[in-house]
DNA sequence: TTGAAAGCGCTAACAC
DNA sequence: GTGTTAGCGCTTTCAA
């Protein structure tokens, strides 16, 4: 037979070994201004003698609020969101506040709306770092910050009331292709891929390679944006142009799928073509890999996202802030000037 | 001024509606047993009707149990720990249950226990997929499953009542080594790095090598298990004994911080030299990278794991509980007999 | 500056 | 089978 476990403390009874009253330690609980240090110090003592924890049922019960604030990640496999995590509770946690993370490929093959579970659980406020399936972000009672560039459904997008903070993708994708025309590349192709980032970024690269008068090369619009996208979207770009020297992704995962498509055509990285990835993720830094790529500074819209949030809590009626990070770009192995 | 929120619709609204007590709705929320057909039908609607949720702080506060369980990953840079949390979750959600996942290295940074966080949260059980530091699960009043292979400090070890599920992670190793050694190579470095499944791996390499009358070469033992890591191990064990001709890593990263220092040697892959993985990580699926790799199934230790934790809440008494997964090698390009 | 008291929305005996 | 009735531990007016 299972011995009971020992019953926690309650409030109840610091209050009584602190000889005060119940709301007297709610009162020091969320440190409250006007409570004597006497009566103070008795409490915490009080607290440290019994090892007490506050319930965060009870509290979410009473003050209807549950301190949480859901985060929506993509996908855990793109080690992107670890960053914009780091970032988000270096403020998150010190105002009291605890994130809830969850990832969307994982909840959708679960077959339930994310977005819903977040509800369910009564979060006090919402992070999307994915792209949310369409009309799944209407009439959430919650404020909601959106982080990193996204896409919504055009109906949604006119509709949706929400705060956005994100690099600037498309001036991510500018200064990896503008890097690669200094270096003298003139034949550069864009892998994309349909997400929010990728429009941005393959706007980018346009931009910069009219802005230099040559022709943009663009493929992977219909793909995705995993390695295996890569891939393909960059055998499709060889097998059409042979002789491009420059190759702009999407991301990081998929300047990688790009690398077994050279190699597979005896081309070397970069002697004869130069690579550039985006987001600066930890794969770019591999020294197998040694990818150029555009920090789009995560941690900081992680923070940057949380700093909003707190200040909606604030004054909820406090006009949309929209914030763009500047990015910068990493320089490594993979880019150099073209062959003579 | 902001609009007041419309409050939501509570228990006591259904029942109004519905025609039925409060206990009737609980009673049907909980798909209890002895309820009629009748009125679980117009419970349901009237739940349908209002857009009910169930609030869960009442819930936790009334039941005295949060229906979470706290799930502790070593870091979230490591997507081993995807198919773990898809194994775990594909077995409580149905039974009713919430994921809380939590990242050592980030809490780490934060300076705060993890565990302590899933207690101040009133996690109703743990999984610990990393290596804890010493004594932090001493004491946890919840059912605990140690997921994967872990170290604890020895006098915890002994106090520790766990369940445990993990893949073998000698046997993989082993696996692993006796790839290489069918294949033809008898020079066979390896490299590793102090954790809990690092020591397994090592022991399954080193009992490989030994049956096949091979010297043992091990590299790495101080360090960690990053892709830097794993690099330095590679370049002491080639400055030691340049004529290896197969190296066992600990894991994927590290067979990819292993490829840098072959590749900077002038060797190649897998012509000079055969190198294996271990996790089969996303990476190792990599078409440029194409590791042969070691497959833990995480997934099924993520759904075993959350098996035993169900039948511990259902019967505390149970002994405990303690199953190995069979691993099985994922041969892919990196490995090839050795040189004539 | 502190205490008393009324819930927050739900569960779980217990009675009918 | 179904309803009644106490709380669960905390927050939050309101008085003192």
């Amino acid at each position: 037979m299972p011995t009971d476990p020992i019953p926690r403390p309650t409030i109840y009874d610091v209050a009584q070994l602190a000889g005060v009253s119940k709301s007297l330690v709610s009162l020091v609980l969320r440190d409250a201004p006007h409570v004597s240090d006497v009566r103070r110090e008795a409490v915490l003592a009080a607290i440290e003698e019994l090892g007490y924890r506050p319930s965060p049922a009870a509290s979410a019960l009473a003050s209807q609020r549950t301190r949480t604030v859901g985060v929506l990640i993509d996908d855990f496999h793109n080690p992107w969101f670890v960053e914009l995590l780091a970032g988000l509770r270096s403020i998150l946690d010190p105002a009291g506040y605890t994130a809830s993370v969850a990832d969307l490929q994982l909840e959708a093959a679960s077959g339930r709306n994310p977005v819903d579970g977040f509800l369910a659980q009564h979060v006090d406020a919402l992070v999307i770092a994915a792209d949310p399936a369409e009309g799944t972000l209407d009439g959430v009672g919650a404020p909601i910050v959106v982080a990193g560039t996204r896409e919504f459904g055009a109906a949604a997008d006119a509709a949706l009331v929400a705060d956005v903070v994100a690099g600037d993708d498309a001036l991510g994708a500018r200064l990896a292709t503008e890097h690669l025309i200094r270096l003298g590349h003139r034949s550069i192709g864009h892998l994309t891929g349909s997400s929010g980032p990728g429009a941005q970024r393959r706007r980018g690269y346009e931009e910069a390679m009219q802005a230099a008068g040559l022709d943009p090369l663009v493929f992977g619009e219909r793909g995705g944006t995993s390695e295996a996208d890569g891939y393909a979207a960059a055998c499709a770009l060889l097998d059409a142009h042979p002789g491009i020297t420059g190759v702009v992704a999407a991301n990081d995962v998929m300047a990688v799928g790009a690398l077994a498509a050279l190699r597979e055509r005896g081309l070397t990285v970069p002697a004869d073509v130069s690579v550039v990835g985006h987001d600066d993720s930890p794969l770019a830094a591999y020294r197998y890999l040694a990818l150029t790529s555009v920090d789009g500074h995560s941690r900081e819209v992680g923070a940057e996202s949380a700093r909003t949030l707190l200040a909606r809590f604030e004054d909820p009626g406090m006009p949309p802030h929209r914030k763009l990070l500047e990015p910068s770009l990493v320089v490594r192995g993979s880019t150099a000037p073209p062959r003579a």
